[in-house]
RNA sequence: GGGUGAUUAGCUCAGUUGGCUAGAGCGACUCGUUUACACCGAGUAGGUCACAGGUUCGAGUCCUGUAUCACCCACCA
């Protein structure tokens, strides 16, 4: 169902193509047209493309743009294709960057923190905020030109997803793999929530070395008057020290192992024990860590990763000193006794507790940073800071909030990727080609690939390959140190996780403990009160829906819900179960993306069509937190590979290097660009520009409301010597917005500040591209008639045949590009092949002629070089293509010629990419026409030396051998054409006229009959011969190699023999020049 | 601390198994508005391919080392 074209005529228009003027009824007319939309009943090989679901926090910047126009070019070419494509859009809920942006613009236009709403009013406040950038991301993929299936737009959040989630998440607990553990998590203080490892980005902090200086007493807390000097970048966290370590390979300091130390401040007596761990001073050693090591480690278990595991290993107690929002506590995991004794000093109690305890007091509620100083200073009034040295390390920073991340013992939901079936699953996954060697276990396991999936294998299960291939090993070192995934979060914007628990008495936990051991399960709680029962009911009534599960340490029992079945509900929040407030970490729901986007965990005609989708294309950054498990739950829940090929693109930088944020204010919104150069514009630059090693730069200009003149932001130097552009740019006085700040909510526009728009001058590339296309298809469309004949290659002209030839090579080479992810070369190809051999040789070779009767077969051939050429743009320019693709139709609809006959196709979003026949390709012609080429070259830069008027035709005669100048003979008029000259001489027999300028080349010389300065003729000569000299003396050199001659491969030699030939006879011809010059 | 990538013309970047007399676009300079296009055409200039060694008949390309930059990973004594 196409719409007839209903543009105007060409050649109304103007020279220029105004992209503005012309994309939007484009773009109507594909989506009015149903032109995206797939069908899984449809004929073809299916194609699928799942989008990185953008984050609805905020509109698409640049790096979306790349990410989307590389997608659309492999989606539109496998549709033209012949494919049964589909590009499935969408966007992700981003739980805590959503909810963070919200936050923030609620306590800025409200003054009201989240706590100050309920739960489902501000959930709701957060939707409203996506329903908006929801629109905003869809309205910019569509104006981008992105042909995805509108129909499926998916949101990670909306109830198919929602469903998905529920079930994977009830499977895997069914399974096993889910858990609940009490450990140390990545905390983020300020979003109060626990962050996965990937979400924790580090940061080099100047920071300082602690040396603080410990008593040593007996077990009774009796001191001996020595003390140990403990060395740490955080004092604050000595609160919560439980004990103080020791390498015992450590001679001098070994003896303390068993001894014991008074913790100041607090007085808590604790162990000096001895642990490997601990690193030995060395004040020569390589490792800085050693250099500044005391020899003695405060062991914090509760606030370090490291201590933890000692405090693991050695069985040590666990003290929080924390609140949530990292001040300093005692109602967080502090020993009540411990400081109940020091807030009531008595007289059994050393009188020191009682002055910690009023200091203790001072540091209630003080930020880490407060603490520290405090208690800094605290060793120092009392003499016990031995030193402090400056020190430049590592700190993780919450990548949302930026806080430095505090690890913080609490209880978590955790994922068991750990497991072989998942982490081993992804590993196995990985083509052999692109593995390295690995001792693994994934790799060794002695039943391979068996365990893998929870079904027999439905597809794929290895195979998977990473472009370009060095990203491979990002994947597997990542899986290969994998840690179990914390998946909860303290967060109100997310997928509810679906567990009711239950605290037990300890009378309960017994009744359930003896029913385990009995396997009686279905006796579980006899005899029990309501709340209790309540699982024994369930169990029995909806065996399939849920699933339960004990803690022995907590005594608590979880019962996950698979579905939420009213009954179910209505039993447990009555019974008082109480849900788990958190959600899902977000990527646990884009983890499933390209199932749930195609129906699962319904058996879907989609699903098992679309996935495994074709390829995904993404950025580096993802790799972790989405590729890996993507990889892991569709092989865990459909037994087969979410998708074989991977193919990372570039990021995108500003001119200095720097990520494009909005943060930073150097991010560019799409739109604006689309604004200013058209969309076709962007996506060719885009493409172009991307190459597999290179990240692209994209100098970032603005264009001055007030002025309507470009220019480059001033650029402010933050802290770290950074250059970031500022939000707000001013301008001779005058403030502005860009659009980027606009679109973020945190500036609006108005009379003192008006709306600046970004730019950058690296888009007049595609744009140049668009306009040359435009007007070659303009001078085209005015000299075709509306049936040509049909045209047989064997008589076609030189340039015709050779046209036809490259354009063949040109179908090549964009199937082989594409093929390859080669997006670089894709759309170079086709920018040389319509700029440089169409427009510049063949369009001027055919000129002057075109309209004659004779030249009907170059008009046809002409035809079909355009409609090859839109065809092949249109993945990357799809408006222009698509609009001069309806003038074509409307001036000349029958083209082609012998073997390459595309087929008819009223709108080009539809129609069949072109399949060339190799026979076209000519060799000779492709060896002549550079031959004219070449000759035309030497002309041209005479003409322009002896400034000879352009339109002035000269005389122009050949002095070749008889047998190329029968060769070249057909083809005087082309150099005629090409040059403005008139042959009037060729042959062997063909002298040099008095005065007459030379052209030499490799099959003749040329005189070109022109007066010219005898100076400057010798200059250009001399000039030449220095070329030939130089030349003739690498190639001599090679040749007189005896080596060379014997080694290298025999074409080579020869070919270096043919060219040393040549140049030789060419010096020759030039000295002889130059002698007659004289 | 480990890893990856980069360093080629004034600028932004190509350069696929070593064969290069090193390319493109922009910018610069000269000429030109001949009815497809001045968002154009014709032409010119501009590079010891970061540095130092090595392998080879031959190195921008492979190896070793150095310097600088960027990013990723790593348990913040």
């Amino acid at each position: 169902m196409s719409t007839p074209p209903t543009h105007k005529p060409l050649a109304d228009l103007p020279p220029s193509y105004r992209p503005a003027e012309e994309e939007p009824a484009i773009l109507e007319r594909w989506l009015q047209g149903d032109a995206y939309q797939a069908n899984a009943s449809a004929d073809g090989d299916p194609y699928s493309i799942c989008i990185p679901p953008p984050n609805v926090t905020a509109p698409l910047h640049l790096g979306h743009a790349l990410n989307n126009t590389l997608q659309d070019i492999l989606t539109r070419h496998a549709r033209m294709s012949g494919k049964n494509a589909v590009w499935l859009p969408g966007t992700d809920h981003a739980g805590i960057a959503t909810q963070t942006v919200v936050e923030k613009r609620v306590l800025a236009e409200e003054g009201k923190r989240r706590t100050d709403f309920e739960r489902d009013a501000f959930i709701g406040k957060i939707q409203a905020w996506k329903d908006e950038y929801e629109a905003t991301i869809t309205d910019q993929l569509k104006q981008m030109g992105c042909s995805c299936d509108w129909d499926r737009q998916a949101f990670t959040m909306d109830d198919p997803r929602a469903k998905a989630v529920r079930e994977a998440f009830f499977q895997l607990f069914k399974d096993g793999l889910i858990y609940r553990g009490k450990r140390l998590v990545n905390w983020d203080p300020v979003t109060q929530t626990a962050l996965a490892d990937d979400e924790v980005e580090s940061k080099d902090i100047d920071g300082n070395f602690y040396y603080l200086k410990y008593p040593v007493c007996d077990a009774e807390g009796n001191l001996t008057g020595d003390h140990v000097t403990v060395a740490t970048t955080r004092p604050e966290t000595m609160l919560g020290d439980t004990a103080v370590a020791v390498n015992p390979k450590d001679e001098p300091r070994a003896k303390y192992i068993g001894q014991f130390v008074k913790l100041p401040i607090c007085d808590r007596v604790i162990p000096i024990l001895g642990d490997d761990y601990v690193v030995i001073p060395d004040p020569d050693s390589d490792d800085a860590k050693a250099r500044m090591a005391s020899g003695f480690l405060k062991v914090t278990p509760a606030h370090d990763t490291n201590d933890y595991e000692i405090g693991q290993r050695h069985d040590l107690p666990i003290i929080n000193v924390m609140a949530p929002d990292g001040s300093i506590s005692k109602d967080h995991g502090w020993p009540a006794e411990e400081w109940d004794a020091a807030e009531k000093p008595t007289d059994d109690v050393p009188s020191s507790v009682g002055f910690v305890a009023a200091f203790a007091h001072e540091l209630l509620g003080q930020t880490r940073e407060a603490a520290r100083k405090a208690i800094v200073r605290w060793f120092k009034d009392q003499d016990l800071l031995a030193e402090v040295k400056p020190y430049r390390h590592a700190v993780g920073h919450s990548y949302r909030s930026h806080a430095a991340i505090e690890p913080y013992y609490s209880d978590q939901w955790y994922l068991k990727v750990t497991d072989d079936k998942l982490a081993g699953a992804a590993l196995r996954a990985l083509d052999e080609s692109q593995r390295e060697a690995s001792s693994h276990d994934a790799f060794n396991a002695k039943t391979p690939s068996r365990q893998d999936a929870k079904e027999e294998p439905t597809g794929p299960t290895t195979g998977l390959t990473f472009t370009p291939p060095r990203y491979a090993k990002t994947f597997q070192t990542w899986h290969e140190n994998i840690r179990d995934w914390c998946i909860s979060r303290q967060l109100w914007w997310g997928h509810r996780i679906p567990v009711w628990s239950l605290q037990l008495t300890d009378q309960q936990a017994h009744i359930f403990r003896k029913n385990l051991d009995n396997k009686t399960d279905d006796s579980l709680g006899e005899g029990t009160d309501d709340a209790f029962a309540t699982s024994t009911f369930l169990k029995k009534k909806y065996p399939d829906e849920i699933g339960l599960r004990f803690n022995e340490a907590t005594r608590q029992l979880f019962c996950c819900v698979r579905e939420d079945h009213p009954e179910i509900l209505r039993k447990l929040s009555g019974t008082g179960w109480v849900q788990d407030p958190d959600v899902l970490d977000t990527w646990f729901s884009s983890a499933l993306w390209p199932m749930s986007t195609l129906g699962w965990p319904e058996r879907t005609p989609e699903l098992d069509l679309w996935n495994p989708t074709s390829v995904l294309c993404t950025a580096r950054e993802i790799i972790t937190l989405w590729v890996s498990r993507m990889v892991m739950f569709n092989l865990y829940f459909l037994g087969r590979l979410p998708f074989k090929d991977v193919f990372i693109h570039a990021m995108i930088q500003d001119g200095h290097g720097q990520k494009m944020s909005k943060s930073l204010g150097n991010g560019v919104d799409p739109m604006d660009i689309i604004h200013s150069h058209g969309a076709d514009a962007m996506r060719f630059t885009l493409a172009s520009m991307t190459t597999q090693t290179q990240d692209v730069r994209m100098p970032v200009d603005m264009v001055d409301p007030h002025s309507g003149e470009t220019f480059t932001p001033k650029f402010i130097t933050a802290s770290g010597g950074v250059k970031v552009a500022a939000p707000t740019q001013e301008r001779d006085g005058k403030s502005m917005v860009s659009s980027y700040g606009l679109a973020s909510g945190e500036v609006k526009p108005s009379d003192d500040q008006p709306l600046a728009r970004n730019t950058s001058e690296k888009f007049e590339l595609g744009q140049r591209f668009a306009t040359k296309l435009w007007n070659a298809t303009r001078f085209a469309l005015s000299n075709l008639a509306e049936a040509e004949p049909d045209a047989v290659t064997s008589s076609l002209s030189l340039a015709d045949k050779w046209i036809l030839s490259k354009t063949v090579r040109a179908i090549e080479h964009a199937d082989k590009t594409l093929k390859a992810y080669d997006f670089h070369n894709y759309a170079g190809g086709l920018y040389e092949f319509v700029w440089n051999e169409v427009c510049d040789w063949y369009i001027e070779s055919v000129k002057p002629d075109i309209k004659t009767p004779e030249a009907a077969k170059s008009r046809k051939a002409l035809a079909t070089v355009l409609d090859v050429s839109l065809r092949l743009l249109h993945p990357v320019m799809p408006f222009v293509t698509e609009r001069l693709w309806s003038g074509l139709n409307a001036v000349c609809p029958q083209r082609g010629v012998l073997g390459l006959d595309p087929v008819e196709c009223d709108e080009l979003v539809k129609a069949p990419w072109p399949i060339a026949d190799r026979a076209l390709i000519d060799l000779e012609a492709e060896e002549v026409f550079p031959r004219v080429q070449h000759v035309v070259g030497m002309v041209r830069e005479v003409r322009a030396g002896a400034k000879v008027p352009p339109r002035e035709v000269v005389d122009f005669s050949l002095h070749m051998e008889d047998a190329e100048a029968e060769r070249v003979r057909p083809n005087l008029h082309l150099v005629e054409t090409l040059t403005n000259t008139k042959m009037v001489a060729v042959g062997p027999d063909t002298e040099k006229p008095e005065g007459a300028a030379v052209v030499t080349g490799p099959a003749g010389i040329g005189y070109l009959h022109v007066q010219i300065d005898t100076a400057e003729e010798a200059e250009r000569l001399n000039k030449r011969k220095a070329e030939l000299e130089k030349s003739l003396k690498t190639l001599d050199g090679r040749l007189s190699n005896e080596k060379y001659t014997s080694k290298a491969p025999s074409h080579l030699v020869q070919q270096t023999r043919d060219q040393r030939a040549a140049a030789a006879a060419e010096l020759d011809e030039v000295e002889r020049q130059l002698a007659a010059l004289e």
